[in-house]
Order: C-alpha cells, then structure tokens, then sequence
DNA sequence: CCCGGCGCCTGAGGGC
DNA sequence: TGCCCTCAGGCGCCGG
C-alpha cells in the first residue's frame, strides 16, 4: 500500500476518531512485531505521520506503525464483546475505552509496531512542506550523483514518495527516471518540485491510491488510481503524446514512463 | 559513495 | 483443478 498519501489519509481519519482515546488493551498477534510492554492503560493525545510512519502520541511516549507493503488499519466501534482471536492476515488489534477496535492486518507481515520513549526515525524532507521548494531540492539533487529515481524513493532524502507517486511525478514533470539526479537543470527542478507537491495534494484529496490492500480505516477505497497517468499501464497510450508506456526495471523495481516525453 | 541483487513474507494472477 | 512462475505499493544488508 502506503506511500505517503495513503499514510497521510490514514492519519487523518484516525486523529479525528482516537485522538483523546485511552487504549486499554494491545493484543499482538504475530511474535514478529515483538512485545511493546506499553504500560496500559494509556491515552493517544494525537496522531502524526512521520514519512511514512504512523505516529500515536501518548502519554508513555510514542507508538511507531509502518504499514510496509501490505499493512492495513481498519477502525471499527463494537459494542458486543469481541473474540480475542485473530482475523485473517489481523496481526494486531488496539481496543480502546468507549468500543473503538483498531486492527492491524498485514498479509505479508512486513509491516512494523514500536515503542519509543521519544526520538523518530531519521528522515529527509517533507515534500508537503514549504522547507521543500526548488532550492532545497537542487541542494539535494546536486549534492551526489545518483540515480534520479532511487533518490526519490530515499526516505532520508525525501520522505514519503514510493514507487508509485515517484513515477507519477516524474511523469507530470516529464523527466525521465534514468536521469542522473544532478543532470537536472534549474527549470526541471522546479518543474519536478511543482509535480510532486501536485501530485502527492491531489492524491491526499483522493483517499489514496487503491490496488489490492489499501483500504481507508473506514474500509473505504482511495480513488487516484483513476488519475494515474503511468503507473501500470505498460503498453497503453501517455495521455500526452499517445506513445505507449514501457516499463523497465531500475534498482530492481517496476519503474513506468513515457519514452517519448520523458527527456 | 553508488549500484544491483537478494531476503524478508504471503497471495494473486497468468500460462499451460 | 493444479502446478509453476512471476510479480507486488518497502526497506535493510551485502558485495563489487
């Protein structure tokens, strides 16, 4: 699933229905999430996305969800008393005071749960944010030569694109992903920092990109899968230039492009 | 420092 | 229906 739309739409929907909440159980149901030891209960203050984690604040420090590939929350209330064994793919279920059930599924088990006192992940740049303008990102795209691509999927570079939306980008910014990341020039870069942040606004606006996994906490799908223009659709026409999309590997992952307006 | 390759897991989908 | 292969939205590690 989560780029950082998906993550983000995961937030909101949960900082608005838990945020005040006092979590009264953790069931962990897969031992490779390994034990939390939280000390329960406790209160969830606010929910925060940090790249693409999910951050609970509480008042024991903070709770660290990575949806990875797979993962999953799904938000419900219920009010009869529920089994206490596991769905199908749930790997872990947060049941807070007042009926609210958080489950955590994750098919492929990628998917991570932590406790910290405090300190977070090191990650680069928010692309949302007004510290990610053209300046910034020259910095960073001149600073070492790299694969354009590969950098945009650094997490301690840029913080939430994944493989779909870094595909997106490149498309809209028509800027082909085998670039050198400092062959960029001045009037790319602004291109490629105007298409991200439209990209990742509109996406936020749409719930989401929904393939195969991602649901909303609600259940609901996301719908910029409709509005993708590249990511697969190999051998269907650029809605640009008619060329039909190709996809290549690079750095071992499906990467989709126009070859003919993408320079 | 950079890159490609692989492993972590499970399930879905296509070809035969 | 079943088998075998490939592929998957992420990311950390390894060796060249």
């Amino acid at each position: 699933m989560p780029e950082l739309p998906e993550v983000e739409t995961t937030v909101r929907e949960l900082r608005k229905k838990i945020s005040g909440k006092k979590l009264r159980k953790l069931f962990i149901f897969d031992r490779r999430l390994g034990r939390l030891r939280l000390p329960l209960p406790l209160t969830i203050h606010s929910v925060d996305r940090h790249g693409k984690y999910i951050v609970l604040h509480s008042d024991f420090g903070k709770i660290l969800l990575h949806l990875r590939m797979s993962g999953r929350l799904l938000l419900k209330r219920e009010q009869s008393k529920i089994s206490v064994l596991p769905e199908k793919h749930e790997r872990a279920r947060f049941v807070f005071s007042g009926g609210s059930v958080l489950r955590f599924f994750d098919p492929r088990r990628f998917g991570t749960l932590e406790w910290r006192k405090d300190g977070l992940p090191e990650m680069g740049v928010n692309p949302m944010s007004s510290e990610f303008d053209q300046e910034s990102f020259r910095d960073i795209l001149h600073s070492r030569s790299r694969g354009l691509k590969a950098l945009l999927l650094d997490q301690k570079l840029v913080a939430g694109l994944g493989n779909i939306y870094a595909d997106e980008s490149l498309w809209h910014a028509k800027v082909n992903p085998r670039r050198a990341s400092d062959s960029l020039s001045r009037a790319e870069i602004q291109h490629l920092t105007a298409s991200i942040k439209e990209v990742l606004r509109e996406a936020i606006k749409r719930g989401g990109f929904t393939l195969r996994d991602y649901r909303k906490p609600s259940g609901g799908e996301g719908s910029y899968q409709k509005f993708r223009k590249v990511y697969d659709r190999e051998g269907l026409p650029c809605s640009r230039c008619r060329s039909k999309i190709e996809r290549v590997k690079i750095g071992g992952r499906s990467t989709y492009f126009c070859p003919r307006c993408q320079k």
